[in-house]
DNA sequence: TGACAAACGATAATGGTTATCGTTTAATAA
DNA sequence: TTATTAAACGATAACCATTATCGTTTGTCA
Protein backbone atom coordinates (compact mmCIF):
# COMPACT_ATOMS: atom_id res chain seq x y z
CA UNK A 1 0.00 0.00 0.00
CA UNK A 2 1.81 3.06 -1.20
CA UNK A 3 2.14 6.09 1.32
CA UNK A 4 0.03 9.32 -0.18
CA UNK A 5 -1.52 12.49 1.86
CA UNK A 6 -4.79 11.27 1.12
CA UNK A 7 -4.80 8.19 2.24
CA UNK A 8 -2.78 9.72 5.31
CA UNK A 9 -5.64 12.49 5.63
CA UNK A 10 -8.57 9.86 5.11
CA UNK A 11 -6.99 7.81 7.59
CA UNK A 12 -6.73 10.75 9.83
CA UNK A 13 -9.95 11.91 9.46
CA UNK A 14 -11.78 8.44 10.60
CA UNK A 15 -9.31 8.08 13.51
CA UNK A 16 -10.05 11.72 14.87
CA UNK A 17 -13.82 11.07 14.73
CA UNK A 18 -15.35 9.55 17.32
CA UNK A 19 -18.48 9.50 15.62
CA UNK A 20 -18.61 6.67 13.31
CA UNK A 21 -18.68 8.88 10.21
CA UNK A 22 -20.25 7.47 6.39
CA UNK A 23 -17.51 7.97 4.01
CA UNK A 24 -19.92 10.91 3.24
CA UNK A 25 -18.57 12.66 6.41
CA UNK A 26 -15.17 12.17 5.76
CA UNK A 27 -15.49 13.69 2.80
CA UNK A 28 -16.50 16.99 4.18
CA UNK A 29 -13.58 16.70 6.47
CA UNK A 30 -11.04 15.84 4.58
CA UNK A 31 -12.23 18.44 1.77
CA UNK A 32 -11.39 20.81 4.70
CA UNK A 33 -7.59 19.97 4.28
CA UNK A 34 -7.51 18.97 0.55
CA UNK A 35 -10.19 21.04 -1.44
CA UNK A 36 -9.73 19.01 -4.27
CA UNK A 37 -10.05 15.52 -2.88
CA UNK A 38 -12.41 13.39 -4.98
CA UNK A 39 -15.35 11.47 -3.07
CA UNK A 40 -14.08 8.17 -5.39
CA UNK A 41 -10.94 8.31 -3.61
CA UNK A 42 -12.37 8.27 -0.58
CA UNK A 43 -13.94 5.15 -1.43
CA UNK A 44 -11.71 3.46 -2.55
CA UNK A 45 -9.43 4.04 0.24
CA UNK A 46 -12.12 3.13 3.00
CA UNK A 47 -12.15 -0.20 0.78
CA UNK A 48 -8.37 -0.78 0.86
CA UNK A 49 -8.11 0.14 4.74
CA UNK A 50 -11.17 -2.31 5.41
CA UNK A 51 -9.36 -4.72 3.43
CA UNK A 52 -6.55 -4.55 5.03
CA UNK A 53 -7.69 -4.37 8.50
CA UNK A 54 -6.80 -0.59 9.80
CA UNK A 55 -10.96 -0.18 9.73
CA UNK A 56 -13.60 -1.56 10.23
CA UNK A 57 -17.33 -1.18 9.35
CA UNK A 58 -19.86 -1.00 12.01
CA UNK A 59 -22.80 -3.20 10.50
CA UNK A 60 -22.76 -6.28 8.62
CA UNK A 61 -25.87 -5.54 6.93
CA UNK A 62 -25.63 -2.12 5.95
CA UNK A 63 -26.38 -2.85 2.10
CA UNK A 64 -30.28 -3.03 1.72
CA UNK A 65 -33.18 -3.70 3.78
CA UNK A 66 -33.62 -6.64 5.85
CA UNK A 67 -37.31 -6.99 7.12
CA UNK A 68 -39.28 -9.34 9.96
CA UNK A 69 -42.32 -10.06 10.93
CA UNK A 70 -41.57 -11.77 14.41
CA UNK A 71 -42.04 -8.69 16.57
CA UNK A 72 -41.14 -10.18 19.79
CA UNK A 73 -37.72 -9.53 21.09
CA UNK A 74 -35.65 -11.76 20.24
CA UNK A 75 -31.32 -11.65 19.24
CA UNK A 76 -29.90 -12.48 16.01
CA UNK A 77 -26.84 -15.28 14.64
CA UNK A 78 -25.40 -13.48 11.99
CA UNK A 79 -22.99 -15.01 9.00
CA UNK A 80 -20.47 -13.01 8.26
CA UNK A 81 -19.92 -14.65 4.97
CA UNK A 82 -23.39 -14.82 3.27
CA UNK A 83 -25.11 -12.17 5.76
CA UNK A 84 -27.72 -15.26 6.42
CA UNK A 85 -29.84 -13.54 10.09
CA UNK A 86 -31.10 -16.60 12.19
CA UNK A 87 -33.35 -15.72 14.89
CA UNK A 88 -32.42 -16.50 18.77
CA UNK A 89 -34.86 -16.05 21.37
CA UNK A 90 -34.56 -13.56 23.95
CA UNK A 91 -34.76 -16.46 26.69
CA UNK A 92 -31.88 -18.10 24.91
CA UNK A 93 -29.33 -15.40 26.13
CA UNK A 94 -29.20 -14.21 29.69
CA UNK A 95 -30.02 -10.82 30.56
CA UNK A 96 -27.12 -8.45 29.12
CA UNK A 97 -25.71 -6.91 32.03
CA UNK A 98 -23.99 -3.42 31.97
CA UNK A 99 -21.13 -2.47 34.02
CA UNK A 100 -21.24 0.99 33.27
CA UNK A 101 -22.87 4.16 32.94
CA UNK A 102 -24.37 5.40 29.58
CA UNK A 103 -23.97 8.49 27.91
CA UNK A 104 -25.81 11.48 30.18
CA UNK A 105 -29.17 11.40 29.19
CA UNK A 106 -29.67 8.63 27.14
CA UNK A 107 -32.91 6.08 27.54
CA UNK A 108 -32.56 2.35 26.90
CA UNK A 109 -35.41 0.63 25.04
CA UNK A 110 -34.16 -2.24 24.30
CA UNK A 111 -31.02 -4.35 24.09
CA UNK A 112 -29.95 -6.47 21.42
CA UNK A 113 -27.32 -8.99 21.04
CA UNK A 114 -25.43 -10.24 17.62
CA UNK A 115 -24.00 -13.35 17.50
CA UNK A 116 -21.74 -13.15 14.40
CA UNK A 117 -19.89 -15.93 12.99
CA UNK A 118 -19.14 -18.52 9.69
CA UNK A 119 -22.49 -20.28 9.49
CA UNK A 120 -21.81 -24.28 8.08
CA UNK A 121 -21.69 -23.81 4.07
CA UNK A 122 -19.86 -20.66 4.47
CA UNK A 123 -17.26 -22.78 6.50
CA UNK A 124 -17.50 -25.76 3.85
CA UNK A 125 -14.39 -25.73 1.26
CA UNK A 126 -14.08 -23.52 -1.51
CA UNK A 127 -17.43 -22.32 -3.25
CA UNK A 128 -19.90 -24.65 -1.27
CA UNK A 129 -22.02 -21.53 -0.08
CA UNK A 130 -23.58 -21.72 -3.78
CA UNK A 131 -24.80 -25.44 -3.35
CA UNK A 132 -27.10 -24.14 -0.56
CA UNK A 133 -30.41 -22.60 -2.91
CA UNK A 134 -32.33 -21.35 0.46
CA UNK A 135 -29.93 -18.33 1.05
CA UNK A 136 -30.95 -15.98 -0.61
CA UNK A 137 -28.82 -13.35 -3.24
CA UNK A 138 -26.19 -12.85 -0.38
CA UNK A 139 -26.48 -9.02 0.09
CA UNK A 140 -23.25 -8.92 0.09
CA UNK A 141 -22.86 -5.63 -1.89
CA UNK A 142 -18.98 -6.61 -1.75
CA UNK B 1 -55.26 0.59 5.80
CA UNK B 2 -57.10 -1.15 2.79
CA UNK B 3 -56.91 -4.91 2.52
CA UNK B 4 -55.69 -5.27 -0.81
CA UNK B 5 -55.01 -9.06 -2.41
CA UNK B 6 -51.20 -7.40 -3.23
CA UNK B 7 -50.96 -6.11 0.76
CA UNK B 8 -52.13 -10.14 1.77
CA UNK B 9 -49.59 -11.55 -0.25
CA UNK B 10 -46.76 -9.13 1.01
CA UNK B 11 -47.08 -9.80 4.66
CA UNK B 12 -47.72 -13.12 3.75
CA UNK B 13 -44.58 -13.26 2.31
CA UNK B 14 -42.26 -12.36 5.18
CA UNK B 15 -43.95 -14.27 7.30
CA UNK B 16 -43.45 -17.60 5.74
CA UNK B 17 -39.79 -16.80 5.03
CA UNK B 18 -37.34 -17.58 8.07
CA UNK B 19 -35.01 -15.62 6.07
CA UNK B 20 -35.06 -11.98 6.85
CA UNK B 21 -35.60 -10.42 3.78
CA UNK B 22 -35.12 -8.02 1.35
CA UNK B 23 -37.90 -6.06 -0.49
CA UNK B 24 -36.71 -7.67 -4.24
CA UNK B 25 -36.88 -10.79 -2.09
CA UNK B 26 -39.97 -10.33 -1.13
CA UNK B 27 -40.69 -9.06 -5.05
CA UNK B 28 -39.35 -12.24 -6.40
CA UNK B 29 -41.44 -14.69 -4.06
CA UNK B 30 -44.63 -12.43 -4.42
CA UNK B 31 -44.24 -12.54 -8.52
CA UNK B 32 -44.84 -16.36 -7.93
CA UNK B 33 -48.79 -15.43 -7.00
CA UNK B 34 -48.84 -12.04 -9.00
CA UNK B 35 -47.15 -11.87 -11.72
CA UNK B 36 -48.04 -8.59 -12.75
CA UNK B 37 -47.07 -7.11 -9.44
CA UNK B 38 -44.45 -4.18 -9.09
CA UNK B 39 -41.50 -3.53 -7.15
CA UNK B 40 -43.17 0.35 -6.13
CA UNK B 41 -45.91 -1.49 -4.67
CA UNK B 42 -43.59 -4.44 -2.63
CA UNK B 43 -41.68 -0.97 -1.25
CA UNK B 44 -44.92 1.13 -0.56
CA UNK B 45 -46.26 -1.85 1.51
CA UNK B 46 -43.19 -2.36 3.24
CA UNK B 47 -43.21 1.08 4.55
CA UNK B 48 -46.95 1.26 5.43
CA UNK B 49 -46.14 -2.28 7.30
CA UNK B 50 -42.98 -0.82 9.38
CA UNK B 51 -45.04 2.64 9.83
CA UNK B 52 -47.74 0.79 11.35
CA UNK B 53 -45.22 -1.73 13.44
CA UNK B 54 -46.55 -4.91 11.30
CA UNK B 55 -43.12 -5.74 10.21
CA UNK B 56 -39.31 -4.49 11.37
CA UNK B 57 -36.32 -3.82 10.05
CA UNK B 58 -33.71 -5.93 10.97
CA UNK B 59 -30.55 -2.77 11.54
CA UNK B 60 -31.07 0.03 12.40
CA UNK B 61 -27.85 1.40 10.26
CA UNK B 62 -28.50 0.04 6.93
CA UNK B 63 -28.57 2.81 5.02
CA UNK B 64 -24.80 4.15 4.70
CA UNK B 65 -21.86 2.52 5.07
CA UNK B 66 -20.39 3.97 8.71
CA UNK B 67 -16.86 3.34 9.69
CA UNK B 68 -14.76 3.45 12.62
CA UNK B 69 -10.76 3.28 13.42
CA UNK B 70 -11.27 1.79 16.94
CA UNK B 71 -10.02 -1.95 16.20
CA UNK B 72 -10.61 -3.40 19.40
CA UNK B 73 -13.11 -5.17 20.19
CA UNK B 74 -16.32 -3.19 22.01
CA UNK B 75 -20.12 -2.58 22.46
CA UNK B 76 -22.38 0.01 20.66
CA UNK B 77 -24.74 2.07 22.30
CA UNK B 78 -26.99 3.63 19.34
CA UNK B 79 -29.48 6.35 19.20
CA UNK B 80 -32.82 4.90 17.21
CA UNK B 81 -33.56 8.54 16.13
CA UNK B 82 -30.58 10.69 14.73
CA UNK B 83 -28.62 6.96 14.16
CA UNK B 84 -25.92 8.47 16.40
CA UNK B 85 -23.12 5.66 17.61
CA UNK B 86 -21.40 5.55 20.74
CA UNK B 87 -19.28 3.21 21.91
CA UNK B 88 -19.23 1.08 25.20
CA UNK B 89 -15.66 -0.67 26.21
CA UNK B 90 -16.37 -4.32 26.02
CA UNK B 91 -15.36 -4.26 29.94
CA UNK B 92 -18.41 -2.26 30.32
CA UNK B 93 -20.79 -5.45 29.49
CA UNK B 94 -20.56 -8.18 31.70
CA UNK B 95 -19.72 -11.38 29.27
CA UNK B 96 -22.87 -12.61 27.13
CA UNK B 97 -24.33 -16.15 28.24
CA UNK B 98 -25.51 -18.57 25.25
CA UNK B 99 -28.78 -20.86 26.92
CA UNK B 100 -29.33 -22.99 23.89
CA UNK B 101 -27.36 -24.10 20.51
CA UNK B 102 -26.56 -22.04 17.52
CA UNK B 103 -27.52 -23.46 14.22
CA UNK B 104 -26.09 -26.46 13.50
CA UNK B 105 -21.91 -26.23 12.18
CA UNK B 106 -21.92 -22.52 13.06
CA UNK B 107 -18.64 -21.06 14.62
CA UNK B 108 -18.63 -18.09 16.58
CA UNK B 109 -15.98 -14.92 15.39
CA UNK B 110 -17.56 -12.79 17.77
CA UNK B 111 -20.64 -11.36 19.64
CA UNK B 112 -21.67 -7.88 19.77
CA UNK B 113 -24.36 -6.22 22.20
CA UNK B 114 -26.39 -3.32 20.81
CA UNK B 115 -27.81 -1.22 23.53
CA UNK B 116 -30.80 0.79 21.73
CA UNK B 117 -32.65 3.73 22.78
CA UNK B 118 -32.92 8.07 22.27
CA UNK B 119 -29.54 9.90 23.06
CA UNK B 120 -30.09 13.37 25.05
CA UNK B 121 -30.98 15.47 22.21
CA UNK B 122 -33.60 13.36 20.41
CA UNK B 123 -35.47 13.46 24.28
CA UNK B 124 -35.49 17.13 24.05
CA UNK B 125 -38.71 18.64 23.16
CA UNK B 126 -39.48 18.99 19.27
CA UNK B 127 -36.54 20.06 17.12
CA UNK B 128 -34.16 19.86 19.41
CA UNK B 129 -32.10 17.55 17.89
CA UNK B 130 -30.89 19.91 15.56
CA UNK B 131 -29.51 21.90 17.97
CA UNK B 132 -26.93 19.89 18.26
CA UNK B 133 -23.84 20.06 15.33
CA UNK B 134 -21.71 17.57 16.44
CA UNK B 135 -25.00 14.83 15.06
CA UNK B 136 -23.44 14.63 11.66
CA UNK B 137 -25.95 14.54 8.78
CA UNK B 138 -28.49 12.03 10.40
CA UNK B 139 -28.64 9.43 8.22
CA UNK B 140 -31.53 8.34 9.11
CA UNK B 141 -33.04 7.48 5.20
CA UNK B 142 -36.66 8.21 6.00
C1' DT C 1 16.91 9.57 -12.79
C1' DG C 2 13.74 6.47 -15.27
C1' DA C 3 10.29 2.94 -15.65
C1' DC C 4 6.16 1.24 -14.05
C1' DA C 5 2.57 0.02 -11.06
C1' DA C 6 -0.43 2.25 -8.07
C1' DA C 7 -3.29 5.98 -6.92
C1' DC C 8 -5.67 10.15 -8.28
C1' DG C 9 -9.69 13.12 -10.20
C1' DA C 10 -13.49 13.18 -13.15
C1' DT C 11 -17.31 11.13 -14.48
C1' DA C 12 -20.28 7.34 -16.19
C1' DA C 13 -22.71 3.31 -14.67
C1' DT C 14 -25.10 0.46 -11.24
C1' DG C 15 -28.21 -0.85 -7.58
C1' DG C 16 -31.38 0.17 -3.99
C1' DT C 17 -35.04 3.28 -2.91
C1' DT C 18 -38.38 7.01 -3.36
C1' DA C 19 -41.42 10.12 -6.06
C1' DT C 20 -44.71 11.01 -9.64
C1' DC C 21 -48.70 10.18 -12.31
C1' DG C 22 -52.50 8.29 -14.67
C1' DT C 23 -55.47 4.19 -13.91
C1' DT C 24 -57.80 0.79 -11.00
C1' DT C 25 -59.97 -0.65 -6.83
C1' DA C 26 -61.61 -1.03 -1.92
C1' DA C 27 -64.49 1.39 1.34
C1' DT C 28 -68.54 3.92 2.39
C1' DA C 29 -72.90 5.77 2.07
C1' DA C 30 -76.98 6.97 -0.76
C1' DT D 1 -76.75 -2.17 -5.73
C1' DT D 2 -74.62 1.71 -7.42
C1' DA D 3 -72.12 6.04 -7.17
C1' DT D 4 -68.43 8.54 -5.00
C1' DT D 5 -63.98 9.02 -3.54
C1' DA D 6 -59.73 8.33 -1.24
C1' DA D 7 -56.39 4.87 -1.32
C1' DA D 8 -53.63 1.66 -3.72
C1' DC D 9 -51.78 -0.04 -8.02
C1' DG D 10 -48.37 -0.39 -12.12
C1' DA D 11 -45.16 1.99 -14.84
C1' DT D 12 -41.50 4.73 -14.92
C1' DA D 13 -38.57 8.70 -13.81
C1' DA D 14 -35.68 10.58 -10.27
C1' DC D 15 -32.53 10.15 -6.48
C1' DC D 16 -28.67 8.81 -3.64
C1' DA D 17 -24.94 5.66 -2.23
C1' DT D 18 -21.53 3.05 -4.26
C1' DT D 19 -18.62 1.05 -7.88
C1' DA D 20 -16.36 1.02 -12.41
C1' DT D 21 -13.83 3.21 -16.02
C1' DC D 22 -10.26 5.97 -17.93
C1' DG D 23 -6.77 9.21 -18.87
C1' DT D 24 -3.36 11.62 -15.95
C1' DT D 25 -0.30 12.03 -11.97
C1' DT D 26 2.64 10.25 -8.41
C1' DG D 27 5.07 7.04 -5.21
C1' DT D 28 8.30 3.19 -5.34
C1' DC D 29 12.30 0.97 -6.49
C1' DA D 30 16.01 -0.33 -9.45
MN1 LIG E 1 -35.25 -11.89 13.57
MN1 LIG F 1 -17.37 1.70 17.68
ZN1 LIG G 1 -22.99 -18.10 5.58
ZN1 LIG H 1 -30.31 10.88 18.89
Amino acid sequence: MAFTFQRQVIYEAVLDSRQHPTPENIYEQVRGRIPSISLGTVYKNVKTFLDTGLLKEVSLHHGSLRLEANMTPHHHVVCSGCKAIFDLEESDVAPVELKSRLPKGFAIARCSVEIIGLCASCRGIGASNKKISTHHSSGARK
